[in-house]
DNA sequence: CTGATACTAAAGCACTTGCTTTACCAATTG
DNA sequence: CAATTGGTAAAGCAAGTGCTTTAGTATCAG
């Protein structure tokens, strides 16, 4: 019944560390090696190679090895998805927000009883 | 030098569990006690209880003890932050797509060399 | 009062994470 | 060729997660 996104999981729980965040704010300015990613973290190489293996996991980044070098790029499409999540949430929140100010307003000046009164 | 964000870092790890985006879904159409949120969720009370917690914890949910129930409900403040920083992803994501698509032109049609060219 | 309800606290445990170190391979450089 | 660079594979381990069960406490209903 539950877990109908998987996907979802997989992206949040790669956005929640911020070594992973990293990552990505560095793409954003253009692709890299994974040397280059690992660089400015405060940990091993193959550390950072595993949260790499996360980001790719989720469908964040799209790596490509020619050489010795693999070369990493963002993949925006996996985070619009959470995106979208995120904002049906609020979108819904902000609605249901506005019905409990109309429904505030009607106990102000009650002339009909509505529904929706929780 | 990482980390200047653990509020997100607890925010997306609230949002990357199934269980706890379903009890999000659900205060959405409405505060909710404690038993309510736990009754679908395929586990104990107490495990349930476990994620509400990760959920007030992100500030994502506010929750208030009136008699012997507890009411629960969504503070959407918490989420804008996530949505703000996916946002700040995707815009520059964009803008460098957009910038990649303009060089490529100038490479079509070689009138002047641009800087930039990553 | 008695019993049921709604939660809460705590201990325990299997499993997973997030690193580490070591060792290694393949591609490039000199 | 030998040495260096860029990445990987694997083992090991301390700490954390995600539940469980058990045992409560406080509140409400009758």
């Amino acid at each position: 019944m539950l877990n109908q996104q998987p996907h979802l999981d997989r992206v949040f729980h790669a956005l929640a560390d911020p070594a992973r965040r990293a990552m990505l704010e560095r793409l954003g300015r253009g692709p890299a090696p994974v040397t280059e990613l690992a660089r400015p973290l405060p940990m091993s190489l193959p550390a950072a190679m595993q949260h790499l293996s996360v980001l790719e996991e989720a469908g964040l980044v799209r790596t490509e090895k020619i050489g010795r070098v693999r070369t990493c790029a963002i993949d925006p499409r996996a985070l619009s998805r959470a995106e979208q999540w995120i904002n049906a949430r609020r979108i819904e929140w902000e609605r249901r927000l506005d019905r409990l100010g109309d429904y505030l307003e009607t106990l102000q000046s009650p002339k009909e009883t509505d529904d929706d009164p929780e």
